[in-house]
DNA sequence: ACTATATCCTGTATGC
DNA sequence: TGCATACAGGATATAG
């Protein structure tokens, strides 16, 4: 499951492989993958042709490669996508989606995704800023991030705290996996109201969720191979690195208390229930 | 203007 | 062994 960190390591793997050099072709090998992208798959293949790809950029979990002609190749990995770049003419990966040869002899691309919740598109004058990313808002490494209005913002928010990390129009790049390692960090339950929590405690809190991904960003980054742009989904949590995350009844690593699982929002918290104590009241949204 | 929830999708794991 | 079900969770459309 791809969160900031993990689409970071294949911007950056991505961003050593592709500028200046010149698409020849596309092939799409499965339309549910190109469904955002306005003329639908043939127009895709065609209209990418002769393209010439410059530095690619990131905002939260949203990647796009922008051309020379000031258009941008949109791309999400959703759960399970993958940026792949291979020997021309190597046998194309299990899941394999998208294909795009270039002019040049160098390594082809390849979008390979199993769930195919990810996809790309081309975002025309997207280059500097796609629409479809003018909502996501700005991340925890972006520089013109401004924290103390993001602090003010999750302080006005009702709802519990959890939601409010996953909502991406809050703040960008965290899913359910930093999340939750955030919030142990920080020692919040889930629930709790963020329009509860005090000003230090929102800074504390955005201070641990940096320390995590920045952790999980170097972790991922120092096994990386630019010509394997591997984002598997367990990339980057490798096992030691997490606290709670998928660690159901082992010790928490501060006080030995069990860990739990708890269903939330369609899928599962992990917390330590010693460390993490649930607010009296929840929020107060309703 | 917010917040909450159903939905999409498929490989793997688990239960009977 | 085989079938059925649960689970993983990104973003988004829609309901409240």
């Amino acid at each position: 499951m791809p969160e900031l960190p993990e689409v970071e390591v294949v911007r950056s793997g991505l961003a050593a492989a592709l500028p200046g050099r010149t698409i020849a072709g596309v092939t799409v090998h499965h339309p549910r993958p190109v469904r955002r992208h306005t003329g639908g798959p043939e127009d895709f293949a065609t209209g990418l042709v002769g393209r010439t790809f410059t530095e690619p950029r990131r905002r939260g979990k949203f990647l796009w490669l922008p051309f020379t002609d000031g258009d941008a190749l949109m791309a999400h990995l959703g759960m399970s996508g993958q940026f792949r770049l291979d020997v021309p003419g190597s046998p194309p990966p299990p899941q394999c989606r998208v294909e795009f040869t270039f002019t040049d002899s160098g390594p082809e691309l390849r979008f390979a995704d199993q769930r195919m919740f990810g996809g790309m598109w081309l975002s025309p004058g997207g280059a500097e800023l796609p629409v479809e990313v003018a909502h996501i808002a700005r991340d925890l490494f972006d520089p013109l991030l401004d924290t103390e209005a993001l602090v003010a913002d999750i302080r006005r928010r009702r709802s519990g705290i959890k939601r409010v990390l996953l909502n991406q129009t809050v703040v960008s790049g965290i899913g359910n996996i930093y999340a939750d390692e955030s919030l142990w960090q920080a020692k919040l339950h889930y629930e709790t109201p963020s329009d509860r929590l005090s000003r230090p405690r929102v800074r504390e809190l955005l201070a641990a969720a940096r320390e995590v991904m920045a952790g999980a960003l170097a972790a991922g980054g120092t096994s990386f191979d630019a010509l394997y742009v591997n984002v598997n989904g367990s990339s980057g949590y490798n096992g030691g690195s997490l606290a709670v995350y998928g660690r159901e009844d082992q010790p928490c690593l501060r006080c030995a208390t069990p860990i739990v699982r708890e269903a939330f929002m369609n899928r599962s918290s992990y917390l330590c229930p010693s460390c993490q104590k649930r607010p009296r009241r929840a929020s107060s949204a309703r």
